[in-house]
DNA sequence: ACCTGAACACCGTTCAAGT
DNA sequence: ACCTGAACACCGTTCAAGT
């Protein structure tokens, strides 16, 4: 019976293993996250970098989907509060601006999003926002919660487009094919050219949202 | 050395293999995704389908992506044309309304068409019967060039989020954190209460295609 | 040129067994 | 209640070797 070995190698190596918690859980994701691209964060990476086997995480996360939507919550603390000066229509562009800016950041977290929105405080709050300036700009109630999901989505779905996956070479090939059309089959679309994938994403983007506040304002909800 | 021995187990059991194509893969994959949804259509599992090895199919295929956008495209051909009758409003509506239809028989696959956009021939076909009816309609070309993509865009994350991910337990978590939401902090959210989610899907499709629309002829591209 | 077997480097999730 | 090792049932993609 040897009394106190040398310290063993895994107390040595790290800080004393932290207790598990969803906390931890969720920062430990939003670090691989930051470092390395949601596709790393996986049941399996995320407990090897908490120093444990992929089965105990299912005790504080139901599955990959919900981890993904409670980072998403996280980085949804970052984008800062509403804007406090110009018209109700500038500031409402600019938190969907600044929105969209997070996600176009981690575009896979958006693609996630999509499906599994995310249900936590922050996102609440950013809620909470778009509905009052909606209020501020006289659009009803009713129109406004219908508003808030079609700006939302269309944030969300910008940046999902922009995801790792959509490579360059994918875009070329549907630069050269709506290029290459015939103006007998589809005279529409070679007559605009290189209209339909002309701008900036900034610029196609603020037209999106102020087409989208335009249609919300002036289209009543009938039922 | 045997002359003629008998015929060989894999020539009774199917009717000889049939040679590799492009052509043959697609069809096997929109097989495999009617009888057993997207997250089937895999290498693998394709390959198994064709008789070959995974391997195989990346003589044909560049990779996942690029299958699944090749069967996106193949069941754009089953869309139909556009309607006759109506208004340009209303034929626009129900193109993207019976797109949006087939997309939500196969959600998993408008979550793929968000990032691997098809370029395919029926894809073409849709974009340039959306700008007729946009042109139709005296909408000028900057606008309905940038409108079309907001269109499709719109009907896409729209079938994407109904995906088999989004369980129902979700959409109930969703629900009831609006519901106990505090009107100190959330007052508007707490005005609203179940305004946020209410509506059938048809009806807020319906809505969100008319807002798309109404904002779209209204808002000019400056640059 | 086309096709293939085998390998590399991973996944999510469950379950029986331990503490 | 919480945690775990091990297993089950898969993935996409590459590459050297064959035809």
């Amino acid at each position: 019976m040897t009394e106190r070995p040398d310290t063993p190698r895994s107390r040595r190596e790290r800080p004393a293993k932290p207790a598990l918690t969803r906390e931890g859980i969720v920062a430990a994701a939003v670090a691989i996250l930051r470092a390395e691209g949601l596709q790393k964060v996986t049941m399996r990476r995320l407990a090897q970098e908490l120093d444990t086997g992929p089965a105990s995480l299912y005790v504080y996360v139901r599955n990959t989907a919900e981890l993904h939507a409670a980072v998403l919550d996280e980085l949804l603390g970052t984008v800062g509060p509403a804007p406090a000066e110009g018209s109700w229509r500038e500031r409402l562009e600019r938190v969907l601006t600044a929105y969209t800016a997070m996600l176009f950041e981690h575009p896979s977290l958006a693609r996630s999003a999509l499906t599994a929105r995310p249900s936590g405080p922050h996102y609440l709050n950013l809620i909470e926002t778009l509905l009052a300036l909606l209020d501020e700009g006289g659009v009803p109630p009713a129109q406004a919660a219908w508003g808030v999901d079609l700006l939302l989505q269309h944030a969300t779905a910008t940046a999902a487009e922009h995801s790792a996956e959509a490579s360059e070479e994918d875009w070329d090939a549907l630069r050269s094919t709506l290029r290459s059309v015939s103006d007998r089959t589809h005279p529409r679309i070679a007559a605009l050219g290189d209209a339909l994938l002309s701008g900036a994403p900034e610029a196609r983007l603020s037209w999106a949202l102020r087409a989208l506040i335009a249609g919300i304002e002036r289209t009543a909800v009938t039922d």
